[in-house]
DNA sequence: AGATGTGACTAGAGCGCTCTAGTAGTGAGA
DNA sequence: TCTCACTACTAGAGCGCTCTAGTCACATCT
């Protein structure tokens, strides 16, 4: 007889003790499986509710030969990220898979945070934003599937799933250009994932077209870098400015625009502003920022379906896998225009 | 012999027949503890870097009595929520506990968050600004030893760590009185956590003075309704306005202020604002907002002693434990004076 | 010499699950 | 009546660790 005095914990014996099952049938049940009949199965969760049971994960990780999770290395307090985690949440739960969260903050690096995820034997590992150098990144993926998300990864070992950044910095350009634009300024990421592209983006679009006067103001990922970037901007003089602004993201954007406005010009009229990534706070009223949008929805769903598809397919046995060679899933962002912008004033005419 | 052929799992037997001891002595020399010789520890973990083996943790936690680990459910994205989990992992580690963290979304409940840390058998559970009901926490706290941080629970069954809400609002208000404020208004935080506690506290000390003439503008948690809030501020005509602002949160100052900028007025000469929470961006320069800095740091290390404290002490065994009350461990903030406020501009004149 | 420690190490029984192999029991088909 | 298939269920051996209860060798004290 087993007993269930309060305080003791509650395994899958006392369940089955009380429904009068064998453990097997209690574990047949929690896994949804077949091979109990309907009646026995309410039985079963009927017991496990009275004694307020759940199965313990880490036991059915380790009994099971797959622990169906995938570990998650991501920026805590990053806005963005956190929308993303939305979305794989979501689609790992279709996919059958558990998250296991690991944090990279100021004091613990994303090595760190991949290492637990690995001593967690996660099945793979998805790395938002990583900031890690490719042959890191490269290397622990010839242990694991991994994706790196937002931030690419030639050689195709590793899984990479990310906005078109180029095509989106093209947007911009052509939308400003659209208004009547001609001297469009890049207010630029630096050395940011996803950077490089948005420069190169801003550049092709700048080229397509002789009439556009390419300028670039150094920036960065914060509203610090953006209000840095403005005093520059506000430094060259009404005749010198550019009358439009690409910027890397939407934080900058908003830096870059508090800034403006402080030293009196006005948005758009003195100034149109476009920023990249759509975050939450762009949409406000008071700010309504025109901008690039990243889907964050589908970039978490493709990032899981990325390592369901490679997981589920192999046997992962011991038969050494064939190099697998992942072509990176590339998403086409989309504009967003609000009030930010607007053909340029004429020159020397006001109101 | 056990093999190691690439591609299967290496396990503690691997290390231990390639260091030539026991399963057991590799188990001490991981866990730390005494009972090896210096030599054996670093042929072991020779051994163990060779074949790059890390200890399985679902298995090491299921294999000791204790989990040692720390479920945190936190909202993804939340920038404060971010500083408070940059101070749990490392007071966490520093007490001997690892943390498992949950995030909860707009489509993932902090019940689910919760339910799936329960089932990784965590010893303790931190509730990060939680929204459930007191009833569902205390029944929680019933089950498993639990810390709500930030949202203050009643009647002592769950331990509490939070900032002096209300000792924060007298900062501000006695801030604004000091520099010569008289119609200082409540930016209101509504039904959040800690709000109730604010509003208490904007009025004990608007009251000690009877020069002071209270008014609150409805509000809440984000840029947007700070900005919706500016709008009715700006409908009262000069006259009447306030000539300061307390507010409930940074977030809704900012967005106050961008209004209340963009419709000519100037911050602190025409309107002084005050925020709390001391968010990073308060502290940029082209925001520099004076703020009730909450110290997450504070707050990190207040949780993770409470919890540790109380597991560490009881045997934690079958023997129903006392009915402990826990006393609320309240930090107090302090005031950071930056550039969003003044003493009032004499009416009528102009600079 | 014998008793007594002490430090270094091992055997082996769990921890709470999963999962393969196998045992009833039932109804249908020959 | 005897297979045969099928459903409902169980026994029991893992999964990779931890940890108690040892064993063994060697030094120390009387």
């Amino acid at each position: 007889m087993v007993s269930t005095r309060p305080g003791e914990r509650v395994t899958m014996e006392h369940v089955a003790a009380r429904a009068g099952v064998s453990r097997a049938l209690v574990s047949i049940v929690f896994r949804g499986v077949a091979g109990a009949s309907e009646a026995t199965r309410e039985r079963v969760l009927a017991a496990a509710r009275e004694l307020d049971y759940r199965p313990d994960t880490r036991a059915s990780r380790l009994g099971s030969s797959r622990t169906r999770t995938l570990g998650v290395a991501f920026s805590v307090g990053h806005a963005f990220h956190g929308d993303l985690l939305e979305s794989l949440y979501t689609h790992a739960d279709g996919a059958g898979y558990e998250l296991v969260l690991s944090g990279v903050t100021p004091s613990r690096s994303e090595e760190a945070a991949v290492e637990t995820l690995l001593a967690e034997r996660c099945e793979g590992i998805v790395l938002l934003g990583s900031s890690q150098g490719a042959g890191r990144i490269e290397s622990l993926a010839a242990r694991v599937p991994v994706v790196s998300v937002l931030r690419p990864v030639p050689g195709g070992g590793v899984g990479v799933v990310r906005t078109d950044d180029a095509a989106g910095l093209r947007l911009s350009v052509e939308h400003l250009r659209g208004l009547g634009h001609r001297r469009i300024a890049l207010l630029d990421g630096g050395r940011t994932a996803g950077a490089a592209e948005r420069r190169r983006g801003y550049r092709t679009a700048m080229r397509r077209s002789p009439a556009l006067t390419e300028m670039v103001l150094p920036g960065g990922v914060s509203e610090l870098e953006g209000a840095d970037a403005a005093r520059s901007f506000l430094a060259l003089g009404a005749r010198g400015r550019p009358t439009a602004v690409a910027a890397f993201n939407d934080r900058c954007a908003i830096g870059f625009v508090d800034v403006v406005r402080q030293a009196g010009l006005r948005v758009p009229r003195d100034v149109s502003v476009v920023g990249f990534d759509d975050i939450t706070e762009a949409g406000y009223p008071h700010v309504s920022l025109t901008t690039v949008h990243q889907d964050a929805e589908r970039l978490g769903s493709e990032t899981v379906r990325t390592l369901a598809d490679r997981l589920d397919r192999g046997p992962a046995g011991p038969a050494s896998p064939p190099p697998v060679v992942v072509e990176p899933v590339v998403v086409e962002p989309s504009l967003v225009v609000r009030a930010s912008t607007a053909p340029p004033a004429s020159r020397g005419a006001s109101s």
